[in-house]
DNA sequence: TAAAACTTATCGCATAGCAATAAATCGTTT
DNA sequence: AAACGATTTATTGCTATGCGATAAGTTTTA
């Protein structure tokens, strides 16, 4: 009766291997991590089993970890459905993490004056592994779309803040994130080619600042600058959003580059 | 030797009892997030011991979270100093409602229209217990401080995106949050008397919409109305934050409850 | 330089959490 | 409507997992 334990673990073994030979990892709490990430944009609501499916679980391990979740008030269950779906308390993590950063804190009235100064979308952003990560942002009138929420992320290789911030990263450490990155073409602008990225951070070092123009978004015309830590170590980056339909990109350039610069020294500085 | 094991689970043991009694609950979730959240404002970076008391866990319990945690990516150790903080991948989660919310995904372009026509500070919030929540907000270029940040929490009570949304809940309900509510004031305005709150309310239902005038934070001034899903249950606010030295409280309703008004029914509707 | 405080590593044991199963509920089909 | 298939809820015995004590190593303080 034993027999039939091993074989359950699926296709995660790759992942789980690694924990096994881990004595001090607690596998439960990877286990409701991955429960909480199976939903998303196409995934709001979900049942049992759909949830012990997408998460890789047994349906016992899936309603231990959804009724555990739900006591803490992380998940919502309808009574009706018997669906589950992410609470708003899903954002206290997050929360507390722009509250406890020093980075964000620095940097959040700099970025609101930007923002009045330009009148363009102004964002923070920081490096993950390959991607950046969207921290704060002020939203400009000029905004069309508002699928770019906090926490959303993009590949670093072909947006301007990630750009900027790989290129003062060791050089080691910038071609090992291109390395890991999956170098393909987003967008018409899009660098794609590993030797003309190297040339296009080193040239963003030594301007300071770097740019993208339809490299990740249709239409997307961007500029941002790196925020460094007293060791010359980037933290992250501000930047500015627009779009071609409003700019060319020597306006761009002319416009905001010494804006972006200046406000990412003076966060650096504080 | 075993005797000395009870006794270590401190201050938390009104809440240990609740689920020893619950066969479902896993308890290493729940440590893991008491971890997570300890890092706030004032605890930024934190050492192994420190963790350990602040979350009431013993060091061997904390070492074990702290290992796991930063193998999933959620906390960075610093190698220098030894101490742990919260990395931008805990945005991920929050990240995740946002894109699983229908409400917020109805929400956002109305949200973007009004600050683009108001030119003021829109919010979207919702309740959790007796706190409204802030889900996305589009701050204005008038807006000072840089405080409210997404999953910032403030009491229902004296909001008023919180009283929006408590006069369309079934009374009884919105009574019990009043009651779970701790009515103090908070700033000049406060409505903090049981019976004017409740009497508050009703006007705000036959209204449409609800206003706060330095009832939370000293010189904020704000209206907000409620989003209704199809029954008519208050699934969340829409509100103007705007501040008593730029507006008197009429100005405040006679330019923008029809227009608060307007986005919520509009969002509701979707 | 001693010692106090904290972090890292190790380990045996008990229990917390696992997975299988059974009962109940839902919703679909003929 | 009845009968079936699918999904959710409840229960249980077993053991591997995670617990917490301890000891060894490291850094900071006096």
């Amino acid at each position: 009766m034993a027999t039939a334990r091993k074989p359950q673990l699926k296709g995660v073994t790759s992942e789980a291997d690694g924990k096994a030979s881990d004595p001090l990892m607690v596998a439960s709490v990877e286990k409701a991590f991955r429960v909480l990430s199976v939903f998303d944009r196409h995934h709001q609501a979900l049942g049992l089993s759909q949830i012990a499916a997408a998460a890789g679980l047994d349906v016992s391990s899936a309603q231990r970890f959804t009724h555990t979740l739900t006591r803490l008030g992380y998940l919502h269950k309808n009574p009706d459905t018997k669906h589950f779906e992410l609470t708003v308390k899903s954002l206290d993590l997050g929360h507390h993490f722009l509250r406890a950063s020093r980075l964000v804190d620095k940097a959040m009235p700099y970025l609101l004056h930007l923002s009045k100064e330009t009148e363009e979308t102004v964002n923070l952003t920081m490096l993950d592994g390959t991607e950046i990560v969207f921290v704060t942002r002020f939203v400009s009138r000029h905004m069309l779309n508002t699928d770019v929420t906090i926490g959303t992320r993009m590949p670093a290789f072909c947006t301007a803040p990630g750009v900027a911030i790989l290129s003062r990263l060791p050089e080691a450490e910038a071609i090992a994130v291109l390395d890991k990155s999956e170098l393909k073409a987003y967008a018409p602008g899009t660098t794609s080619k590993k030797s003309d990225l190297i040339r296009k951070l080193k040239q963003s070092a030594l301007q300071g600042y770097a740019t993208a123009f339809e490299e990740f978004y249709h239409s997307d015309a961007s500029i941002a600058a790196p925020i460094l830590d007293p060791k010359g170590y980037p933290e992250g980056a501000v930047n500015i959003a627009t779009s071609r339909s409003r700019y060319e990109p020597d306006e761009v350039v002319t416009k905001f580059s010494s804006l972006v610069m200046a406000t990412a020294h003076a966060i650096s500085r504080t």
